[in-house]
DNA sequence: CTGGCATGTCAACGGTCGTTGGCCTACATT
DNA sequence: AATGTAGGCCAACGACCGTTGACATGCCAG
């Protein structure tokens, strides 16, 4: 039952690197400056290959940009640590994963990477907040405060490399934004 | 001694025109799409006119892309208070001037970008920060995590328009925004 | 009136991009 | 071994970009 219903194909290989090069090239220069050319040198390939596996420039992106945030089930934890585990949870992410990156570039100048950006963090972090805030009505609105936090710390500190927040310890950034996620998760609304 | 050195020549209302056109385009479409054929085409001009009169398209944006936060003096306001003023301080900068989004969008693609943003918050928020917190040698500290607070959200509410983010009326925003920069600002260090 | 400078238009260059179609090669099946 | 097909390369197209230089027009000083 291991076994996948196709055989693995000689391309799976090539589509792989494909998909590797340009999710490092979608992070490291956004959208537009993220050529076809440099991500097809980049996998050691045509530039055609990337036309006949994803169709166009768009649908390497669709298929470069697949994100699972892997959000751990908070509902069994200790409510008062939520905050601290999810913003340690998303500095692990985005240190680890160049398609976190990569969205938030793309997401930024482009309407469809935009568009896959709301979809996600409202999934994802929307069933999270819904399990643990007061009023599940809440939750989408929760959801986009911690989301804001969480992203204006990503835009800092990986994207526009602010100093002071390039060099602060990650133990200190999560000592920093903890409580203010917690609070936008739990706290009574204001 | 109101008159200027210079007399006005005929060209400063095209210059503005380019000016206003180029902040438009960057603020929508980022660096890489605000094209000068656009932005001439909606000042109404040629595009070599841009040439003569900004040299580059670089030479463009540095000139559209002036910058003044505008932050109030904090010193003498109530100690407590200066969170909530901040926050409504900078939603009412972002809705009524082009040039912060533009910075945004354009900082995450283009170096020069990134690097004048952080020109800016560094010199702008660090100001405000060293007047209010605690301990001054750690002012770009805490000007980093409020920066960080403020750009997510502008980023979630303006730029990538999160539903929620966008719905939340003003005053709720400045509700929960109000304590996490309040804290960022004149906490102990956690 | 006339010359010179500021203002603006026009056409084109070289380059890069996404994308296409034809051709070659190597493997798997018969 | 023959052959069909998947995998891959190459050259080119058309579009658009930033940028340039030649040329037309208006304005003002002499």
């Amino acid at each position: 039952m291991t076994k996948p219903a196709t055989a693995p194909r000689r391309s799976d290989a090539t589509k792989a690197a494909i998909l590797v090069a340009a999710r490092e090239r979608f992070a490291a220069d956004g959208y537009e400056r993220a050529t076809i050319r440099a991500i097809a040198r980049d996998a050691n390939i045509d530039p055609s290959m990337v036309m006949r596996y994803y169709g166009n420039k768009e649908g390497l992106f669709v298929a470069a940009s697949a994100i699972d945030l892997r959000l751990p089930q908070l509902g069994a934890l200790p409510g008062k640590h939520v905050g601290s585990v999810l913003v340690a949870h998303f500095l692990d992410r985005w240190e680890n994963d160049d398609v976190l990156t990569a969205m938030l570039r793309v997401g930024v100048t482009n309407e469809a990477g935009a568009e896959r950006m709301r979809a996600v963090f409202a999934e994802q972090i929307g069933a999270v907040t819904a399990g643990v805030c007061p009023v599940p009505a809440e939750a989408p609105h929760r959801a986009a405060l911690v989301a804001a936090q969480i992203l204006g710390m990503a835009l800092t500190r990986y994207v526009l490399r602010f100093g002071p927040a390039v060099e602060m310890p990650r133990d200190e950034v999560i000592a920093w934004l903890a409580p203010t996620v917690q609070r936008y998760l739990t706290a009574e609304t204001p």
